[in-house]
DNA sequence: TTAATTTATTAATCTAGTTTATTTTTTTTA
DNA sequence: TAAAAAAAATAAACTAGATTAATAAATTAA
């Protein structure tokens, strides 16, 4: 049950045997955090790769001068956390965090190196959505290039609706590099 | 010999049997370009992977208003690539321009498909090293948060300092997001 | 349901970085 | 080598977005 909108996740892209279901099933874990809990915490090592079944989370950092920058949102069906920690297991520049109650099927570094073993069509998945993150994330460097910040505001309500209804517009605000002061402005121009 | 390059970097990271390293061989393929030789053209589609030689490439695209940002760099032993336009096979909107006289080694998109089926092992680096790409990505980002313009020229500086020798300064202010008048100002107030 | 706390708005002042324009230096070409 | 073209430096005027500060609205807690 707690694995069922996992498995249809990862059915949309692959075909997989009873046998590998079973694999992945034993070697994944359910976990149900609370708002305001913390999966991996700035200076902690980020243990798991988390694929959110329901909630939302928030990647977040605290810069030399005390500001916290949010970096990415996730939700139900996204993947949730600090990639540079997880991969080198040292400890993390980021915290991640529950803006909601938030059910995830976890990963550990060590499981998801033999569920690659066991079932390469997974790790083909994962080079895939790794393709697609990075693309994402170079778009993001592009826009930011080249669109004022009233673009881009217009840009996240196209792409993350959905989010922008889920967190505190301060939240957006930090996550495109702006203060919550402009944004309010630039929201005061587009009601004009 | 031409491939010779392209192998021990191959072989930095993982172990190839003769066979194996016969198969990577002859599926992919050698070129040279000249310096200003375009590889990829904006409203083109992305053939190739490259594995760079020798040599130095640009990522750059023209906005609405006609201005040329850079995107990347890349030099010996990078790739370089649209990744967007090569993974979806659609038209790219960005250019890759070589800066130099440039040797790359060139997969297409059914040749990498081939080799991540035959050699595992070579998917598990690309996945690997996508996983970095993404950091990488990821860190520009945040820097863009929370450094100021000198602080990541000076970043830039420790990361990239062989780059900063091979092209024009207007273009690291294009990498950074600045005007090429901005990065004299603040080379200018280095030097005092 | 009221008080306390968090979030959002508004507005004045300020600054990092842009724009425009001119001059100097470096590189390329003939 | 000189002339042309490309790249870099300098400086004044300007603007998108930040900072500071005060107020209002919405949520949360008691």
């Amino acid at each position: 049950m707690q694995h069922s909108s996992f498995l249809n996740y990862i059915d949309k892209y692959i075909d997989l045997t009873e046998k590998e279901i079973d694999f992945l099933r034993s070697n994944t874990s359910y976990k149900k955090y609370l708002k305001g809990e913390y999966i991996v915490q700035q200076g902690t090592i980020c243990k798991h790769t988390n694929f959110i079944i329901s909630g939302c989370t928030i990647n977040f950092y605290i810069d030399q001068k005390g500001q916290e920058h949010i970096v990415t949102f996730a939700v139900e069906n996204w993947w949730s956390a600090d990639i540079s920690s997880f991969i080198t297991q040292a400890p993390s520049d980021f915290n991640v965090k529950c803006q909601e109650d938030t059910e995830v099927i976890q990963f550990t570094y060590q499981n998801q190196d033999k569920i690659f073993q066991h079932i390469p069509k997974m790790e083909t998945l994962f080079r895939k959505l790794l393709e697609k993150a990075l693309v994402a994330s170079q778009k993001r460097i592009v826009n930011n290039f080249s669109l004022s910040a009233k673009d881009q505001y217009l840009y996240f309500k196209t792409q993350y609706s959905n989010i922008e209804q889920r967190v505190p517009q301060y939240m957006v605000a930090s996550y495109l590099g702006i203060t919550k002061e402009f944004l309010s402005k630039i929201k005061a121009q587009l009601v004009k």
